[in-house]
DNA sequence: CTGTATCCTCTTAGATACTG
DNA sequence: CAGTATCTAAGAGGATACAG
């Protein structure tokens, strides 16, 4: 419901060391809303959409045959998402059939390079992780 | 650990052309094991333990404290996932009443580097993101 | 083409109770 | 203290149908 004020004043049981919290706390706080837009951005669909309109902006269905695995829907729901929270923005086109352009804003353009950053570093490392697992171990295969 | 010393010559993703999508295709493949890796590093709680950790060790009654809002299920589950990923070390130190440490791998010590860096970007302009969303439209609101 | 609406299934996550 | 087991609710996600 992203409300706005509606401050919870008293509501205050972070109790945990304080100068972590002064540090960086918000993010070890479930109260606040810096919890959501991580939620958003490290949102399965999200990541991958981020990147691939890093790379040049795409209408609907370059993103979805870009993204493989993502439905209609999520597809859909994941982009509107990230245009409310200013990541994304869309045009569409005033033509029929329908034309409906997606690129990143600027403040998008800035996080999506962040999250290309991490993508490309599990890319490289994720043989090394794959044959570094433990093996004795069976892993709860999730 | 030893590293492989692998393929990985640093940093070479310089380029964001179309040959990037031939080089970086793994993401976009919902059969790649990356995607896997993805999941778990970008996991609700996965994020929170491992930035918790970068910071220092922690047993397990800490990071509950520290990481606001998990349950000790999700906790558990959570430690198992990137243990069995490698990124995680755990140690039960033979006394009662049980104290487990946990810690990061060399390897998990770099991936929690990125993931700080990311979770440092979103602090830092949260403010900035909910100032500058875009009002006249209603936000899914998820 | 670009979605929305509905229905359905599977996973995630919290609460609670219990064990070593 | 450090978990596990069980139950349940909420949400993610997919398939299909349909609308603008």
């Amino acid at each position: 419901m992203s409300s706005t004020s509606a401050d919870q004043t008293g509501k205050q049981q972070e109790d945990t060391a304080l100068s972590d919290l002064l540090r960086r706390g918000e993010l070890f706080n479930q109260n606040c809303p810096s919890r959501e837009i991580l939620k958003h951005l490290t949102s399965r669909w999200g990541v991958l959409v981020l990147i691939a309109l890093l790379e040049r902006d795409h209408r609907f269905s370059e993103l979805r045959r870009t993204v493989g695995g993502v439905s209609e829907k999520m597809l859909a729901q994941t982009l509107q998402t990230l245009e409310a929270d200013g990541f994304v923005s869309r045009f569409s086109h005033p033509v029929v059939p329908p034309h409906v352009d997606y690129s990143l804003t600027p403040i998008g353009r800035e996080v999506a390079e962040k999250v290309r950053d991490f993508a490309d570093w599990i890319e490289l490392n994720t043989s090394r992780i794959l044959s570094a697992k433990p093996k004795g171990r069976v892993a709860a295969a999730r």
